[in-house]
DNA sequence: TATGAATGAGTCTTCATTCAT
DNA sequence: CATGAATGAAGACTCATTCAT
């Protein structure tokens, strides 16, 4: 975003059309590598050379290793992030929020298969990379919000009282994040079959649903 | 085992009782560290000084930084895996079979609580630098064992067919280790709640075993 | 060649004019202090220093220690090898053959100083460290016709017989490489006398064609 | 020689029958080890190891690698320099002299093969790890005597008058131990040729002896 | 924009050496 | 005599970073 040299301080970005193709594809680059091999294991010239240029250029860009990383988290996690815990207007109850949050999960990793591998590699844990900078971009309000509705569920209309309003984002986060990152593993024990998207939603959403009503929550309600 | 430098060649080393304290020691720390820093954050020097001796001891151990990432699967992290996948001769169908591997990870968590962080990291990713070496260790033929009681489960006795069987172990290893591997993290929102892997475990037992089972299962089972 | 770290993928060397001294420098002082010290006891950041860069240069320009090894033979032992086994148009009999051989050997080491001595340690002994690499570019063929000619000038030409085809090139070796890599040893005897390349060959020359002919040789033959 | 620690200071080696043999095991191996790889390429723990001891142990004798040097010139090289260079009551005439001198060399070599690898590499050149120490060995009025008796066999008996005195001996030196020392690379020319040190007596003394008398040197000597 | 040359600060690894037992 | 544990001082190699062009 910034101009490394002060020599040409005039020469600002101009956020025109097809411009800073280099930056971009850096970022690509970037965010597929940490992906592939963990932030700590990638150095900045393997990040230059899968975009044809020299480390000199990331420099350039980014002045230092560390300023990609926030470049990284404002442009290409955050907006995802906010993108999951956008507001539902669709969602009238605590089951709607839930299926809507893990909606809006798939879509997000389905368009960037990289997030699952950094989310559980580099912002979940702590010593991960990008933790910090990734945590603060998570909305506290729509995150208490979320744990609230749960809570009134369970008083209310009978949700799966076994279930913690606390643990239940991480325990979505785990269905939805880790198949994901491990997808390469899978092959070791199937190696027919490929990794299925698809499938795994609706695993995922077949064991929360299921798992969030539980045997006891009146019949009728029948899962979209 | 030994290392050559000083020692009489062939003579290795007697497994005693008391014996070798440094080498578990620097294991200990080696672990530690891992955990909180990823492996490749964390230099040989930095195992070496939490255990007060210098580098050239790690490598006095275990020769390189790689055989000692091939020891710390061996000794430590196998037998986990192993005894999460130990026969249950207790399960008498696939619901006991599901809830005592849930069991078994979290007794093996409790007693190793560097365990979730360092799957996650390193072992369930693609590039996690103790991938090869853990995957090796799970029982090809448990696994599959599992995955075929799954089958059954839900073909005979009405187990949620909404759930993948191939799935199925990775959503247990996502709700068990996620949450623990980001315990810190849970601080950031509720800063109160210390963490407690009883309430998890409760948690991820009220949500799988309703799960599994589902609205339409009938009525007399009761979970345990 | 060249070192990929920071440079494009694929962007070659152009072998142009003045260019890549430093690569050049390099390997002169590697060469020359290789031929004081020995390889063994010569560090990267020594011939770095002598060249007044860092060892992060040698790496970069030769990636490993090993690598500056091959480029040393490749580029300055080779050449040098390849001069002395030339064919000799001149050569009409065995004796001129000795002769210019001896010849080509004394002007290779005038213009480089440290062959004796790289040779002697590092080339002609097992265990020497450039052994492999250089021996492999002794043109086999050469060599043979060599001991064929001898052979042939014993049988023939009353050359004297007691003189084995199979020793005489490692003689020749012996005699004008290792006075040349002790000179500075002379002293110790003679401190008056500096090192005085043509008086060797003369007692070379001299002692090798009365050696190969002998007292029975025919007379009329006068040495060049 | 010298015990290592004050503690047992009456402990002295007694220089008795069987005694000491732990040292004289650990010069024989460093001998050999530093005649293949080099004395800089060998390092306290191989000399050790192929003892079938600890490097501790090689301390326990020799106190610092540096004074094993000096055992070693002390024990093992300098009796053979001076067995090179005793006072020949046989030798009459320059020519015996230097037949005597290459006889020599051949018995001293014969016993230990290792020492023309370590002549060459060690002794010889500027930066040998043992030339100081071995050098100051030669007996210099010996050394000085045989260039004098060859001065004078030129004056007044005819011999070759274009060899130098003072390079006379690093020729014989050339002649006798180069071969030696690259023993095993002659096979990479002639495979099915096993070293042969008659043959290479032989072919030097052919040489050297014709080579010092020459076509003009009166007729009716004959070479023993 | 883009590069090649250059560097300083590590990081792993080796090795001679010490010392209590 | 002999060892195992321990260390400090190197040495090769890596990498983010700088800068003149």
């Amino acid at each position: 975003m910034a101009k490394p040299t002060t020599r040409r301080a005039g020469a600002g970005r101009r956020a025109g059309a097809g411009e800073a193709a280099g930056r971009e594809l850096l970022l690509d680059a970037a965010v597929r590598l940490f992906a592939e091999r963990g932030i700590a294991s990638t150095t900045v010239a393997e990040i230059a050379a899968a975009t044809h240029v020299t480390s000199a250029m990331v420099h350039y860009w980014f002045e230092t290793r560390d300023k990609l990383l926030d470049a990284l988290v404002e442009e290409r996690v955050a907006p995802l992030i906010e993108h999951i815990w956008k507001v539902d207007a669709e969602a009238h109850d605590a089951l709607a929020t839930v299926r809507g949050l893990v909606a809006r999960m798939f879509e997000v990793t389905e368009a960037n298969p990289w997030l699952p591998s950094l989310w559980l590699r580099e912002i979940i844990q702590e010593g991960g990379l990008l933790r910090e900078r990734a945590l603060s971009r998570i909305p506290t309000e729509r995150n208490t919000a979320f744990r609230r509705a749960i809570v009134r569920a369970q008083r209310e209309e009978g949700m799966n009282s076994d279930v913690s309003p606390d643990l239940l984002f991480f325990s979505l986060l785990g269905l939805v994040m880790l198949p994901q990152a491990s997808a390469k593993g899978h092959r070791r024990f199937r190696p027919d079959a490929a990794f299925d998207r698809t499938a795994l939603e609706r695993h995922v959403v077949g064991l929360v649903m299921h798992g969030l009503t539980g045997p006891a929550w009146g019949g009728g309600r029948s899962l979209p």
